[in-house]
DNA sequence: TCTGGGGTCCTAGGACCC
DNA sequence: TCTGGGGTCCTAGGACCC
């Protein structure tokens, strides 16, 4: 193939979480919305652009967002399923139009489209906007996409194209783009990287260029150095691929408080490797590998694994090991965050070689699976929980307390909704599927469509 | 009340096998 | 009385990404 040729895109939602928020639920239009943990060890999984003014960013913790916000600040707990599908058909939406994609995350992806192939910089970026006007319609959700040679001056170019925009990045353009950047901006230059480079007094995308191949090895290490310094003078050859399936199923806590004793640890297990089985199961494989991790109050991480003979699906099994492999905190010391990995995962569910083993390991992980936590006051509720009521249809609960709920009832299709208040004990008031927000008002039309179809 | 949750990939040492 | 060499699997830790 004629590299020269070649067009990468990177398209990336803007601020994708918030942005589904304000879509299912239109009073939050224009509002400083922050997305994220609400206890006191969260932190911001989203901004809306509202909130970013106020310098609010991913990754805060969410007291400090919440203090630079100010009073105006919505924050709401993140709802997982929603994202999911919003982006799912954001994604099949493109996949129409450039069927091979990269998906990196919920929000991102690489394409590399063949109708691009030897287009000039005008016709990318007509296609770009096709494309981002495609995904408007079909979701309601704004995208952003970057247009370059390769990977990583596409995704360089979708950073400078936000919010609301395309950016093509021509060759004629590329180097220079290039090599004022600092050398963090560069996909994989992370702090530990960054740090070892700035040392040397390497600040630049051009100055790590500059170095011989040698010097960069000697930093960076034989596998990564060579592949950054390539980069770094915008040779970037990688092919766009779709992803293979995961190699790995994970669920992790964090504590309001630290666990300081192993009969806490072994208690917090239980939820945590359900939640981690459930999607083991929702994949359908099998998994081998057990691993826990524990995470230290001085946030240093621990792990331990454990791999079994055969892959299993077998929640009492893979319970039982992640157990097995605890740490007691009496010896290690207080643990704010524990998690439960799987991984060797196959299709093969073979049947146990080894069936008195596993009838003991399954007692063994039989001790005392801990109830579900108590709800908090107001009878069961939180911000943010959808429900639905028969005659005001889907919504949304504003506020909770003092024996009583707001819940403002609209989705994505209806407009700003209003607003009513019950008993927090209010029969008529139901939890509802978070999804429904998304669709409710579609579904109605249907509905109605449907019944006045003679 | 500093620092979530879900991933990928790399390194390095030891066991084990031929 | 010197201890090869390669390959694979397992374990633990860590950097990095969104």
């Amino acid at each position: 193939m004629d590299l020269s040729a070649r067009w990468v895109l990177h398209l990336d939602m803007d601020a994708f979480f918030a942005s589904v928020e304000q879509l299912t639920r239109p009073t939050l239009r224009g509002r400083p919305v922050l997305v994220g943990g609400l206890g006191g060890r969260g932190v911001v999984a989203g901004a809306s652009y509202e909130a970013r003014v106020f310098g609010a960013r991913s990754a805060m913790p969410m007291h400090q967002a919440r203090r630079q916000v100010g009073a105006a600040a919505v924050v709401l707990p993140p709802r997982g399923v929603v994202y999911s599908v919003a982006s799912k058909r954001v994604f099949d939406a493109i996949r129409e139009v450039v069927p091979v994609l990269e998906q990196l995350s919920f929000d991102e992806a690489f394409g590399e489209p063949a109708a691009l192939v030897g287009a000039d910089a005008a016709e990318a970026e007509r296609f770009c906007e096709d494309l981002r006007r495609l995904v408007r319609e079909r979701t309601g959700l704004v995208a952003s996409v970057g247009v370059g040679s390769g990977k990583q001056i596409a995704k360089i170019a979708s950073g400078l194209a936000k919010p609301d925009g395309v950016r093509v990045v021509g060759r004629a353009e590329e180097k220079t783009l290039l090599s004022g950047l600092p050398v963090r901006k560069l996909w994989g230059i992370g702090p530990v990287a960054e740090e070892k480079l700035h040392r040397l007094g390497i600040e630049t995308v051009g100055e790590l260029a500059a170095l011989e191949g040698s010097e960069v090895a000697s930093i960076l290490g034989v596998t990564i150095g060579p592949a950054l310094h390539q980069l770094a003078r915008g040779i970037d050859h990688r092919p766009v691929a779709e992803r293979a399936e995961a190699k790995q199923i994970s669920a992790e806590s964090t504590f309001a408080a630290d666990l300081i004793t192993l009969d806490q640890l072994r208690e917090a297990t239980g939820p945590i490797a359900e939640h981690a089985h459930r999607r083991l199961e929702r994949d359908g494989r099998g998994a081998r590998t057990v691993t826990v991790k524990l995470k230290k109050s001085d946030m240093s991480t621990l792990t331990r694994s454990a791999t079994l003979p055969y892959a299993t699906t077998d929640v009492a099994t893979l319970l039982a090991t992640a157990r097995r492999l605890l740490l007691d905190p009496v010896d290690i010391g207080p643990i704010r965050l524990l998690g439960v990995g799987f991984s060797g995962l196959s299709d093969v569910r073979q049947e146990s070689l080894f069936p008195e083993l596993e009838q003991q390991e399954a007692e063994l992980g039989d001790t005392r699976i801990p109830v579900a936590p108590p709800e908090p006051d107001s009878g069961g509720w939180r911000i943010g929980d959808d429900v639905t009521h028969p005659q005001l249809g889907h919504g949304w609960l504003q506020g909770a307390g003092h024996g009583v709920m707001t819940v403002r009832f609209e989705t994505r299709c209806s407009g700003v909704g209003p607003t009513r208040t019950f008993p927090v004990d209010s029969p008529d008031i139901v939890r509802a599927n978070p999804v429904d927000s998304l669709d409710w008002a579609d579904y109605l039309s249907e509905l109605a469509d449907y019944q006045s179809t003679p």
